[in-house]
DNA sequence: TTGTTTTTTCAACAAGTGTTGAAATTGGCG
DNA sequence: CGCCAATTTCAACACTTGTTGAAAAAACAA
C-alpha cells in the first residue's frame, strides 16, 4: 500500500467530484449546470463528460464516493458494539454506532463531508432520488442495524421498530442538512453546525423514543392494553 | 360569508397553483419548467407570468397558500389544548396539537395536501429555500408551541428544548416527504402513505424523547450529574 | 527521434429556458 | 350596439442547457 499522502497529479477527476459535490448539495441536481461545476473545478466544460459520462452519472459518482466510506465505518462500529455486549447490545449503544461515524470525529469540520451530508439530506427527502439512491447504497447497511435492534428489544414488533427508525432517520436527515434554521429559531442558542451537540441530544432523544415501544410491548404482554399503537 | 362550495369560474388561477404545486413537489424548483406547469394546468404558457409574475413568485404563492391554513389549524389546536389543561398542558397533548392537523383528518387522502407536504419537506431540507421560506411562514407559529412546551416542562433548559424540537421537526419532515422508502425498507410492513399510522407512532416516539430531557433535568437539580447533555 | 494512446481543448450543435410585448379575445356595463 | 378593461393567446426574443465530434496537446513506450 502506498503512503497515504499520495497526490501525484493535480487530479482533475477528484477536483470535478469535489466541485460537483458542493454545487449539487447547494442547489440540487437541476439547479446546477455542468459549466458551473467545470468552472469551480477549474477544468474545461467537456471534461466532466469525458470522465463520468452524462450529468446523471456524475451525480451518482458523487453520491457513491463517500457512501461506501460511511457504510464501512458504521458497520465497524456496529460489529464492535455487538462484540462487546455479546449478542445483547443496548439500544443506546446501537444508536451511537449508527450516529457516531457521521456526527463526531474529523468529519464535523471537513467541508467536503459537510457538502456531502447536505446532499444526502437532499436525496433522502426527494421523491424521485430518494427511492433509488438511498435504497441502492444504504439499505443493506441499515438492515444490519435493524437486526441488531431486534436483538436489543425482541419483545417489540417489527412495525414499531421500523417506525421508530423512521423517526431516527428523519431527525438525522434534518441534522445533516444543516440549514441553519435551528440557529434562527433558538436565537443562536443552538447551532445546527455543531454536530457533536446534535449527536448528544439525538442519542438521548431517540433512545428514549425506541425504549417507549419496549415499555408498551411489555405492558401489552402482561394483558393490559396500552394506549399506544397496536 | 358565502357558502363554502363557491366555485363560480373554471378559475385558471387555482388551476395554475395546483399544477405548480404538484410539479414543484415532485421535481423541485429548478426541475420544473413553466411550460410543464402550463400544460398540466391546461393554460397558455404566458398565463402563469400574467397572474403571479416571475417563476419564483409563483413558487412563493404556492408555498404560502396552504401555510396559512396549516398555521391557523395548529394554533387552534394549541389554544384548545391550553384551555383544557389550564396553563399546565402535557407534552403529549402539545405534540398532538402540533401533528394532528397535518397527519389526521381529511388531509391524509387529499392529493393536493400530499403534494404540498412533499413541497414542505423539499423546502425544509434545502439550504437556500429552508432559511427563507420556513422562517418567514412557520416560525411565529412554532415559537408559540415552544412557549407551550416551556410551560409543560419548565425545568428543562431551552437548549435541550430546541434540540428536541429539532428531532421532532426532522421526523415530521421525513414523514411529509412520503418517499416510500420506509415501505421498501420494511418489506411493505409499514407504509409511508399511512399518515395516521405515522401520527400514532410519532406521538409516542417524540413524547418519550421530550420527556427524557425532563428526567435528566430533574436528576441534575438534585445534585447528581447526569450523563446526558448539559 | 517516432508512433500511439490518453487527456484536454475548442467550437458548435439542437433543444429548451424564462420572459415579454403586441395582438386577439372575452366580459361587463352604459 | 359601442366602449373600456381584463384576460388570453401568439410569436418571438435573448440566453442557457447538456452533449459531442474533431482538433490539439500531453504522456508514454520503443
Amino acid at each position: 500500500m502506498s503512503v497515504t499522502r499520495t497526490e501525484p497529479k493535480p487530479d482533475r477527476r477528484t477536483a470535478i467530484l469535489d466541485a460537483a459535490e458542493e454545487q449539487f448539495s447547494k442547489h440540487g441536481f437541476d439547479g446546477v449546470t455542468l459549466r458551473a461545476i467545470a468552472k469551480h473545478a477549474g477544468v474545461d466544460l467537456a471534461l466532466p463528460n469525458y470522465y463520468f459520462g452524462p450529468k446523471r452519472a456524475l451525480f451518482d459518482a458523487v453520491f457513491l464516493r463517500r457512501a461506501e466510506i460511511l457504510n464501512s465505518a458504521r458497520l465497524a462500529q456496529l460489529d464492535k458494539c455487538l462484540e462487546e455486549n455479546e449478542g445483547k447490545p443496548t439500544v443506546e449503544a446501537i444508536i451511537q454506532a449508527f450516529l457516531r461515524p457521521l456526527l463526531t470525529g474529523e468529519h464535523v469540520t471537513d467541508d467536503g463531508w459537510k457538502h456531502y451530508y447536505a446532499l444526502v439530506a437532499y436525496v433522502n427527502n426527494s421523491p424521485e432520488w430518494g427511492g433509488r439512491l438511498m435504497t441502492q447504497f444504504f439499505d443493506p447497511m441499515i438492515q444490519r442495524f435493524m437486526s441488531a435492534l431486534r436483538l436489543a428489544m425482541p419483545e417489540v414488533e417489527d412495525r414499531d421498530l421500523y417506525w421508530a427508525y423512521h423517526c431516527l432517520s428523519g431527525a438525522l436527515t434534518l441534522t445533516l442538512a444543516q440549514t441553519g434554521r435551528l440557529d434562527h429559531l433558538s436565537s443562536g442558542l443552538c447551532q445546527s453546525s455543531d454536530l457533536e451537540d446534535a449527536y448528544t441530544h439525538m442519542v438521548k432523544f431517540t433512545t428514549a423514543g425506541f425504549e417507549s415501544f419496549r415499555r408498551a410491548a411489555a405492558r401489552k404482554k402482561k394483558g393490559r392494553s396500552p394506549k399506544g399503537p397496536s
